[in-house]
DNA sequence: TTGCCCTGTTTTGCATTCAAAATTTCTGGA
DNA sequence: TCCAGAAATTTTGAATGCAAAACAGGGCAA
């Protein structure tokens, strides 16, 4: 990626594929996000090296990894486990998430270029076509695309990588309570109406707070989901973890 | 069925001490942290197993995970090389901590103890003493203390290791700077003053801001300090590598 | 039946091995 | 002397091997 061109400076490697762990590393991690595992089951090694037709030795450093950024448990002798979330593991990640939503307002509202915005502008006209229309999962792959985008538009790639990674474990929750409590989007399109008229106006402080703000009304929502449907979840994934 | 298997694992490792793997990685971490190895310079790979007495494999896999945390970098066929970073990169933690110690000011307000806060009143009253017999070791090590006790106050541990992480990639570059721009900390000072009076209020929203503007501050700080001596930082490490 | 221990199997963690890539050293020709 | 290219060496990435720990399950006594 972008380290390999900063410590060379050589576009021949920029340009090479990644590498076979870091490639098996988004595999896993894509794997693990999508809910082919059940939380809190075992990742079975010996299957998922023939599944990726790689030895365990990759396999394991890319379970390490994926230990450091929280979404499996490592217990010594005893292998690796899927995660199980609880309430109180979603507050901390939606915490964490907003700190970083908040940085990222108030450095887009610097440094974004006008483009930028203008992007962001027709995202966010476009995914309230799609609200009124219903259409609730082109409706959050631009929810999504709005935060990553004002995210990147802070110009700080450290940040994008750390909000995409904590996005990423609690993509799917975000997504089932979407589906569930839609009565809580209206008050999402209103937060991003908010936002995106103050990055237009590129006041910094003010999104900042929105954005921290946005994030902890979505916080509240996935919880009162969760709470509401842990139950169901469970077995739904146990079950096509079964089917696998 | 899951959640007992889960919470019977949870129970065992919170009684074991530190895996092999975990002990490695915190002394690897330390070791490079610590300015072992030079910036820039191939992580000896061969040297590290005998120094820890391991074998190359659980060698490399604290490395994958450390390269994921952007301690070094992995070049494909061509190794760890520990990272060099630019006055960029230096802006970029800075600003990602910033954006936990936000959301750490804030939530520490409505969530620690009593006695946590005396605790860091405490803290807080040694520092000055150091501060004001210019002990900057002792004033450092306290200093740093005060933001991990406020940051551990918010009560969530993924945003206490979190921030503990990026926090030791850029500790020495700190300590660095204190030394050479002394001029800087009776501002530091006057800033960790209003930061304890408003966790003594318990001013939320006030403690966030205070952090927030803190971190911004000292990461001019450092980025001045780095300015100024980079280039005869470069030279050392680039004479102690000696193979660029 | 229930609980316990013993044994065989599987899984795990790490060491070792091996092929491929990179790096260094050597060599011959200008 | 210098340098291109070949050969030797080192280093890397990944597969395999192996001992120890965990697990499963069967037999036995209460």
């Amino acid at each position: 990626m972008n380290k390999v061109m900063r410590i060379k400076g050589l576009e021949l490697v920029e340009n090479q594929p990644a590498s076979l762990h870091q490639d098996l590393l988004e595999q896993l991690r894509d794997y693990i996000t999508e809910g082919h595992l059940a939380a809190g089951s075992r990742v079975p090694e010996r299957e998922l090296c023939e599944k990726f037709e790689v030895s365990r030795t990759p396999l394991r450093e890319a379970l390490k990894v994926l230990a450091s950024e929280g979404l499996i448990d490592l217990l010594p002798n005893r292998g690796a486990r899927i995660r199980q979330f609880s309430e109180t593991d979603i507050r901390n990640l939606f915490e964490v998430i907003a700190g970083l939503d908040f940085v990222a307002g108030r450095l887009a509202c610097a440094r974004i270029s006008d483009e930028g915005i203008a992007h962001i502008e027709r995202m966010h006209l476009e995914m309230y076509t799609y609200y009124l229309r219903r259409e609730l999962t082109e409706y959050f792959r631009l929810n999504q695309s709005i935060h990553q985008a004002i995210v990147d538009g802070a110009g700080n790639p450290l940040l994008s990588t750390n909000y995409a990674h904590l996005n990423s474990v609690v993509r799917r929750l975000r997504y089932s309570a979407n589906l569930v409590r839609r009565d809580r989007i209206s008050d999402a399109m209103r937060e991003h109406e908010a936002m995106v008229d103050a990055l237009r106006r590129r006041a910094a402080n003010e999104l900042g707070q929105l954005m921290y703000d946005h994030m902890q009304s979505k916080c509240d929502a996935v919880c009162e989901y969760f709470r509401e449907h842990n139950q169901a979840e469970a077995e739904t994934t146990a079950s096509a973890a079964a089917d696998d």
